[in-house]
DNA sequence: TTGTACGCGTTATCAG
DNA sequence: CTGATAACGCGTACAA
């Protein structure tokens, strides 16, 4: 923990030449640099970034604020976020902003006093609108929801078409009482994945049962209320889409007894060895991640400027087989996959654009 | 953006003056106050916490550093840190460091220079010696495998105990082949739950075949490998220990064809929703987190000082239907749990000690 | 080649 | 109650 003015001191020399000296500033005779080198080692002198940071202004580290670092989902962005910045030079400071959007502001703010270099975050609250005079000087970039009040760059995914596509899977094998389950309606993924739901019903010439609509479904008691709930529908449901993969975690261990066809929105490890095998929607919350922090990076070096952009990222229903009929009637379906296995039915990406490999 | 000194000059005071304002010292005139005030929000004055950290000399910032952060075991051990974080103000800055350890010194010392407060981390490489020169500054925990080559605080699971258990399970259930899967030994904590497995076929009698231990099993290539020579085995093994939840969940899908009862290390999401569900060892790696920045905190308040200490925390086997017979002979086992729950058989927690309430 | 002076934004010290 | 000044560690600008 010697500074550089301990080390001069012992040197018999300016700070300034020990500085030339460890950041290897070839103006410095050999000599001199051989000295300073001992009196460095002798000291044992270690760099304070801190100051350095501080001369400069900006540190160089990423803030990364999502609902939770403990959900996989939200880790997994946070790691496509790291690799990024590592890249770069840069570290990353996380913070979890809970799902209430209370202390969003708050959080939020503290990261960008602490003169972070940009900052990539999931909203949780209505309103965005403080970003602004962050944002003039920070690049910010908003991840998996659009933020609401103010114009910066966006990475989302394709909710409304991943659900409607998951939705009219099911509608496609014969179902006709679908149900809904999801956290809540202020979450826009969530919004927009109803909205796919609805979108789906209606093109197939169904009415919406608001009855069939499960919110507050991605914990345990929520999960098990809404198991409950539409177990005592008449008629009850064939079949569930779930919008998120923690309620789809929750859900289907409620309704295990249940004997219901399910696609969820986004993947999670074990879901292709569950009987029967989910169809999900697949998504890439790393990528989701990594372009958000790559975006953040060409904001900060000058090569992209001007208004914050909007990206839809698209994404894969990947059958398995949950929806495949009772194994009795398979022959009768000569199109299902094998259990298993899962296939790629559906893509939001332009067709021929190239897709990333399929997880698991 | 305004700084101190552009307020200051605004309100016709010093620096000092507002520097006073700004944080509630009582020792100014209410004039003086208000002037102050509202040349504050005029200016929509924010403080740069970088100049305030800089200038006490370190960061109100615990560094995390771990494998990786999208790893939802060191997710939850980040989340379980940054919880405790929060609560004194601090934020946290989390580091991938790969599983090589080549980059592991490289990495955590640039933490370390940035003046955090405090670094918690899992080690990944084999020696550690280089952090005694930090540790007298800065209060360092590891958590998960131990530290070599200095001495610090530890908090780590119980591995031996819990392999041990999970492996005498299987023999207690008549299964006398019991192979062993997991990453790599050169991972302490895969080292120790090694240690437990042969530990178990000991002392029940039993040789250890070496062609049972199939280690780099825990990503999908390794699986398939490790899967393909345990079935080419003769006689195959009946049973399988998993050393870590990765394995798990890449090396089940690869036995799926395979009729073989399986513990594992590690709980995951939908473990008891798999046919048959699967009997873990439960970890708690939030509390793990908790408990290492716990000490961290109380460490850095002088509460808690001296050598290291090292603990070892208690892990549960939850029983679930993997281990249970066939349906068929199911009434001559009445002890066995019905499918879809689950009980604890074993806690190396002291009995009577309070332990968290199971999960899922 | 080397050194001096200064500034980054904030807070502590100590006079007034 | 208030303010001038120094200090934190480093790098830049400019001299010598």
């Amino acid at each position: 923990m010697a500074t550089m003015r301990e080390v001069a001191l012992r040197a018999g020399v300016s700070v300034k030449t020990v500085s030339r000296v460890f950041n290897d500033d070839p103006h410095v005779l050999p000599d001199t640099r051989r000295r300073v080198q001992e009196a460095l080692a002798g000291l044992n002198y270690t760099p304070n970034s801190l100051a350095r940071t501080f001369r400069d202004g900006r540190a160089p580290v990423v803030g990364v604020a999502v609902p939770s670092i403990s959900d996989p989902f939200f880790a997994a962005i946070a790691g496509g976020v790291e690799e990024v910045a590592s890249r770069h030079d840069m570290s990353v400071v996380v913070t979890s902003l809970g799902e209430d959007g209370d202390r969003e502001r708050e959080l939020v703010e503290s990261l960008l006093q602490r003169q972070v270099g940009a900052l990539v975050m999931t909203p949780v609250a209505a309103d965005q609108s403080y970003l602004a005079r962050w944002a003039a000087r920070t690049p910010v970039v908003v991840v998996d929801r659009p933020a609401r009040g103010v114009d910066v760059d966006c990475f989302v995914e394709d909710d409304l078409g991943g659900a409607r596509a998951a939705t009219a899977h099911l509608l496609a094998r014969g179902h006709r009482r679908v149900a809904f389950a999801g956290d809540r309606e202020s979450v826009p993924t969530t919004a927009n994945r109803l909205a796919g739901y609805r979108a789906a019903l209606e093109e197939a010439g169904l009415e919406v049962d608001p009855r069939l609509v499960q919110l507050g479904a991605s914990d345990p008691d929520g999960a098990a209320a809404a198991a409950r709930r539409l177990a005592a529908l008449d008629p009850a449901p064939t079949a569930l889409f779930s919008s998120d993969a923690r309620t789809t975690m929750v859900l289907v261990p409620a309704l295990a007894s249940r004997r219901m066809a399910v696609t969820g929105f986004g993947d999670f490890p074990m879901a292709s060895m569950l009987s029967p095998a989910l169809t999900v929607v697949d998504q890439d919350p790393a990528a989701l991640g990594r372009r958000a922090a790559e975006r953040a990076m060409r904001r900060l070096d000058g090569s992209v400027e001007g208004a914050g952009e909007h990206v839809v990222l698209p994404v894969r229903l990947l059958e398995r087989s949950s929806c495949r009929p009772p194994d009795r009637l398979l022959e009768l379906f000569p199109w299902t996959v094998p259990a298993g296995a899962e296939r790629v039915v559906w893509s939001s990406a332009p067709s021929g654009a190239p897709t990333a490999p399929a997880r698991g």
